[in-house]
RNA sequence: GGGCAAGUGGUGGAAUGGCAUACACGACAGACUUAAAAUCUGUUGGCCGCAAGGUCGUGAGGGUUCAACUCCCUCCUUGCCCACCA
C-alpha cells in the first residue's frame, strides 16, 4: 500500500493557500530574495520548468524554515510571437489565448507545490505591467540612451512582414516557403554601449555568479586594446584606418583588405582596370545575407583593387583588396593582413598568391621562408623582419610598437568593444507599444507620462501578412500630437520582450505600486534578489540586459544598488535517452502524467535527486518509482516508533543534519538527498523514536513539502512545518570519539586500525607499526619515510 | 574556428590530493505468500583463488607527489554557448 499521496497534496495545497504561508511581508527579520527565471506561457509546464522551479523551491522552504523573511514570487513573461502565431492559425486573440495559458500554467505549477506568493503575481502583458515598460522607453528616451536608426530585417516579400531569426527556415519564410530577402528600416536601439565600461568592472563584484557565465559576458562585451594604424594611399592623398590587436604584427602586415560596403572602395576603383570585375564581386556580395557571408567554412572571396597603400613602419607598398570576410560593422571596416600570423589571412594569401612575411619566430623554430609554413603561427614569440624591435618577446614588443606609432603619429592606442546597442523595435503586435508619435510639423514625438499607458488596440485582425498588425488598426494609428495638436502618426512597432524581462523583479517587490515603476523603499528592502536561479541558456542576454536596466535606475534615483542578482545557479537541462527534451525530437515527459501516478512529491524528489542542479539530468522513469519507494518507506517508519533511540542513531542524526546543512548551502541537493536516505536505512537498523523522526521529517521538507507536514501533523504538530524550525545540531554528538585510521605501504592500502580520534602522533606511530597485517609487508625492510595524516592516515614508505 | 564544461560499475551518480564506486536504479538470491505484487534481509567493478587474500581498474598517453578520479602537459570523444569580432 502505498502513501496517499492524492489526498495530501491536495489537502496542503489548501492549507497553504488558506493560511497565505508563503505572503512575503517584512517582518524586520533577515530578508531573502528567490527568484527563478519566470516562463514563458505556452500553456504547460516541461521538466525544465520543474527542475528549474523545484531548486528554488527547496532554496526558499529552506529560507523559510530556518526563520527568514522570504520573498518568493511568480509570474508571466507573457508578450511574444507564439501567441500571434497561435492566433494566425487558430482564429483567436493573442490576449485570449496568452490568458487561458496563463490559466493552465498557474494550475500546474500549484500542482507541484511551489511556495510561491501568488498575490503578487504579474504578467507583462497586463498594461498595469507593460505602460511602466513605457515609462522606462521614455526616461532612457529623455537622456539620449533611446534612439533610432536604420538596420536590416529579415523580409518576407510574400507576406510583406519581417520575420525573426528564428522564422527564417533555410532561408525561406515560416510561413509560405517564399526566399527571405534583407530590408532596411529604421529601428529603435537602447544605448547599452554606453554602460559598457561598468557592465564590464562590476562583473567582479559577482563572486557568487557561475565562473562561466562571467567569461561569457567579459567575451560579449569584448574590450580588446590594440592600435588604431593608417595607412597612407599610394596614388593620393588619403589613408585607410585599420584597428589591430596585435600591433607586434604589423612588419608582417603585406596586404590591405576592405569590406565591400568601404566608403573608399569606389574611389579606388574608379578608372582601374579591375573596375568592373570589381563591381560586379561586390553586388554578388550584397546580395548575400549575413548569415551567408558568416557561414563556416566558405571559401573566402576576394578582388584587388588596382591600388597601392604604404605600410607606415617600413614604407612598403601593400596592395589593397576586397573581400567578403572583413564586415563593415566590425571595427573599421578594413583590415592589415598578416598571413603568417593569422590563419583568415593565410589561407586568402595562399588561395590568391599573396606575400607573406614572418616576423614573429616560434620558440625552437629558425624558420624564416613563409614558404615552409603549414599555416599561421598565431602564438607568442620572439620578433624578427621587425626593424629596431627584432630579438624583443613579442607580448613586450606590443607595447613598445604600440607607443612608438603613437608618438610618430601613425597609430593610435584605442580600446575596442565587442559590444553593440540593443535593437528592440519589432514590427509585430503583441508586445508593448513603443510610446511615440511623428507629427508631420514636430518630428518624432514622446507621449506625455500623462497619457500613459498607450494600450494595445482590440480591432486587430491576424493574418500574418501585411506587416505590422498595429499598423493597420486605424484608432491605434491615427493619433494628435501632444505638442502641436495636429494629426499625426503613432509609432507602430513595439518592444521586445528582453525589454519586459529586464525589470520584472524589481515589480515583484511592489506589483501593485501605482505611481511608478516600483516602490523605491520596497525596493530597498528586498534588492537585490538574493539567489536567481535559471538556464544556461540566458547567461548573456538576459542577465546583461536586466544588469543594464539596474544601474540605469540606479542612475536616476530610483536605487542604491549597482547589480540585481548577487547569487546565480543555472542549472541543467533535462534529457531522454541523451537528448535535451522537445517537441520535435518526440521525447517529452510531461510531468502532470507523473504527478498523477506518482504525486508531486515523487518527482520533486526523483528531479533533485538524480543529478547536481547544475549538470544535466537524464531522465528515467524507474528513478523516479525508486523516489516513490523511497517516501513511502519513510511513511512506514511512523508505525514502529520507540520509546527512545539508541544514542548510536542519535549521533547519525546529529551529523546528518550536518552534512545536509552543508549541502543545501552550497546547493548539493543530491547528496543531501542521499545522507537522508542513509539516516533512513540506519533508521530501519536500529528504531527510530519521535525525537529522530522529527528531525528526519523537518529535514525532508523542503524537498518534499506535502508528505512532510502531513508526517508533521501526525506526530501532533499544529503549526505548518514551515516554522519546524530548520534542525540543529550539537556539536558534542557529531564529534567522533574513534576514527578509522587507513595504513599505506608505499601508498597502497594494506591494513587499518580504529584507534582514540584524539590520539598522539607518535603514539599512532607506534600502533601502526605494531600491526599484525602489516607485518608481511614491512618485515625486513627498512622504513625511509612515514607520513601521518591526522584522523585519517598512516603511509609508511619502505625500500 | 574560439570559449566553457564533462568523460568513473550494467545505469544515474559519490569522492576535488589521502579507503575509488557513497546513495539510488537494475540484476541475482533468501524470507513472507497457495501464488504474484508489495515489503523486508542479503549479494553485486574485472581477473586469479575454496578461502584468507592478491592483482588490475576513473577516455588514451606522459609528468609532478610518499600518495592522483582530483594538479600539470599532449591527445581523443561528447555536450553547451558563441562565431569570418581583426
Amino acid at each position: 500500500m502505498s502513501y496517499p499521496f492524492k489526498t495530501i497534496e491536495k489537502k496542503w495545497q489548501q492549507y497553504w493557500q488558506e493560511h497565505k504561508v508563503f505572503e512575503a511581508a517584512a517582518a524586520g527579520k533577515k530578508k531573502f530574495y528567490c527568484l527563478e527565471m519566470f516562463p514563458y506561457p505556452s500553456g504547460k509546464i516541461h521538466m525544465g520548468h520543474v527542475r528549474n522551479y523545484t531548486i528554488a523551491d527547496v532554496c526558499s522552504r529552506y529560507k523559510w524554515m530556518q526563520g527568514f523573511e522570504v520573498l518568493h514570487p511568480m509570474g508571466f513573461d507573457a508578450f511574444g510571437q507564439p501567441a500571434e502565431n497561435a492566433a494566425i492559425k487558430n482564429k483567436t486573440k493573442p490576449d485570449t489565448w496568452t490568458h487561458k495559458c496563463i490559466e493552465w500554467m498557474r494550475a500546474e505549477l500549484k500542482k507541484m507545490g511551489f511556495s510561491y506568493d501568488w498575490s503578487r503575481e504579474i504578467s507583462t502583458c497586463d498594461s498595469s505591467y507593460y505602460r511602466w515598460n513605457q515609462w522606462i522607453f521614455l526616461k532612457m528616451l529623455e537622456r539620449g540612451l533611446a534612439y533610432k536608426k536604420a538596420s536590416l530585417v529579415n523580409w518576407c516579400p510574400a507576406c510583406a512582414t519581417t520575420l525573426a531569426n528564428e522564422e527564417v527556415i533555410d532561408g525561406g519564410c515560416w510561413r509560405c516557403k517564399a526566399k527571405v530577402a534583407q530590408k532596411e528600416l529604421e529601428q529603435w536601439y537602447l544605448k547599452i554601449t554606453a554602460y559598457k565600461e561598468r557592465l564590464l568592472d562590476d562583473l567582479a563584484q559577482l563572486t557568487l555568479w557561475p565562473e562561466r557565465v562571467i567569461a561569457m559576458q567579459r567575451n560579449w562585451i569584448g574590450k580588446s586594446e590594440g592600435v588604431e594604424i593608417y595607412f597612407p594611399l599610394k596614388e593620393r592623398p588619403g589613408r585607410i584606418c585599420v584597428f589591430t590587436t596585435r600591433p607586434d604584427t604589423i612588419f608582417g602586415a603585406t596586404y590591405i583588405v576592405l569590406a565591400p560596403e568601404h566608403p573608399l572602395v569606389k574611389d579606388l576603383l574608379k578608372g582601374k582596370p579591375q573596375e568592373k570585375a570589381a563591381l560586379r564581386f561586390i553586388d554578388k556580395v550584397a546580395k548575400e545575407s549575413n548569415a551567408a557571408r558568416s557561414a563556416a567554412d566558405v571559401q573566402k572571396e576576394g578582388v584587388f583593387t588596382g591600388s597601392f597603400a604604404i605600410n607606415p613602419v617600413n614604407n612598403e607598398e601593400i596592395p589593397i583588396w576586397i573581400a567578403d570576410y572583413v564586415l563593415m560593422e566590425y571595427g573599421t571596416g578594413a583590415i592589415m593582413a598578416v598571413p603568417t600570423h593569422d590563419q583568415r589571412d593565410f589561407l586568402f594569401a595562399k588561395a590568391h598568391n599573396l606575400p607573406m612575411r614572418i616576423v614573429i619566430q616560434e620558440p625552437g623554430s629558425k624558420m624564416r621562408n613563409p614558404l615552409e609554413l603549414a599555416g599561421a603561427y598565431e602564438g607568442d614569440g620572439i620578433q624578427v623582419n621587425s626593424g629596431h624591435f627584432d630579438g624583443l618577446a613579442n607580448q613586450e614588443a606590443k607595447k613598445k610598437i604600440a607607443a612608438w606609432m603613437e608618438e610618430k603619429g601613425i597609430g593610435k592606442i584605442q580600446t575596442h568593444w565587442r559590444l553593440r546597442d540593443w535593437l528592440i523595435s519589432r514590427q509585430r503586435y503583441w508586445g508593448t507599444p513603443i510610446p511615440v508619435v511623428y507629427c508631420p510639423q514636430c518630428g518624432t514625438v514622446p507621449v506625455p507620462y500623462a497619457d500613459l499607458p498607450v494600450l494595445l488596440p482590440q480591432d486587430v485582425s491576424f493574418s500574418g501578412e501585411g506587416g505590422s498588425p498595429l499598423g493597420k488598426s486605424n484608432t491605434f494609428v491615427n493619433a494628435t500630437c501632444p505638442q502641436c495638436k495636429s494629426k499625426a502618426r503613432r509609432e507602430t512597432d513595439t518592444m521586445a520582450t528582453f525589454f519586459d524581462s529586464s525589470w520584472y523583479f524589481l515589480r515583484f517587490c511592489s506589483p501593485q505600486f501605482r505611481t511608478g515603476p516600483f516602490d523605491t523603499q520596497e525596493a530597498a528592502h528586498w534588492m537585490p534578489v538574493d539567489q536567481y536561479i535559471g538556464g544556461i541558456e540566458h547567461a548573456i542576454l538576459h542577465l546583461l540586459y536586466s544588469r543594464f536596466f539596474t544601474k540605469f535606475f540606479k542612475d536616476i534615483g530610483l536605487t542604491e544598488f549597482h547589480e540585481p542578482f548577487q547569487r546565480l545557479l543555472t542549472q541543467g537541462m533535462v534529457l531522454k535517452d541523451r537528448e535535451v527534451m522537445s517537441k520535435s525530437k518526440g521525447n517529452i515527459v510531461d510531468p502532470d502524467s507523473i504527478i498523477t501516478r506518482y504525486g508531486a512529491d515523487a518527482l520533486r524528489l526523483f528531479i533533485l535527486f538524480a543529478a547536481p542542479p547544475e549538470a544535466e539530468l537524464e531522465w528515467d522513469d524507474r528513478g523516479l518509482e525508486g523516489s516513490f519507494k523511497f517516501l513511502n518507506r519513510v511513511w512506514r517508519i511512523q508505525d514502529n516508533l520507540k520509546e527512545k533511540a539508541d544514542i548510536e542513531l542519535y549521533r547519525l542524526v546529529h551529523k546528518t543534519v550536518k552534512k545536509a546543512t552543508a549541502d543545501i548551502e552550497t546547493f548539493k541537493l543530491n547528496t543531501a538527498i542521499a545522507s537522508l536516505m542513509e539516516l533512513v536505512n540506519a533508521i530501519y537498523q536500529l528504531g527510530a523514536d519521535r525525537e529522530v523522526f522529527g528531525i528526519l521529517v523537518r529535514m525532508l521538507a523542503p524537498f518534499v513539502p506535502h508528505f512532510s507536514e502531513e508526517l508533521w501533523q501526525q506526530l501532533g504538530n499544529k503549526e505548518t512545518i514551515l516554522k519546524g524550525p530548520w534542525p540543529a545540531f550539537d556539536p558534542e554528538l557529531v564529534i567522533e570519539e574513534q576514527v578509522t585510521i587507513v595504513i599505506q605501504v608505499n601508498g597502497k592500502v594494506r591494513s587499518r586500525i580504529q584507534v582514540q580520534a584524539d590520539i598522539e602522533e607518535e603514539a599512532l606511530q607506534e600502533l601502526v607499526l605494531a600491526d599484525a597485517r602489516l607485518q608481511a609487508w614491512i618485515q625486513g625492510k627498512a622504513v625511509k619515510k612515514c607520513i601521518v595524516v591526522p584522523q585519517k592516515l598512516v603511509n609508511i614508505v619502505v625500500a
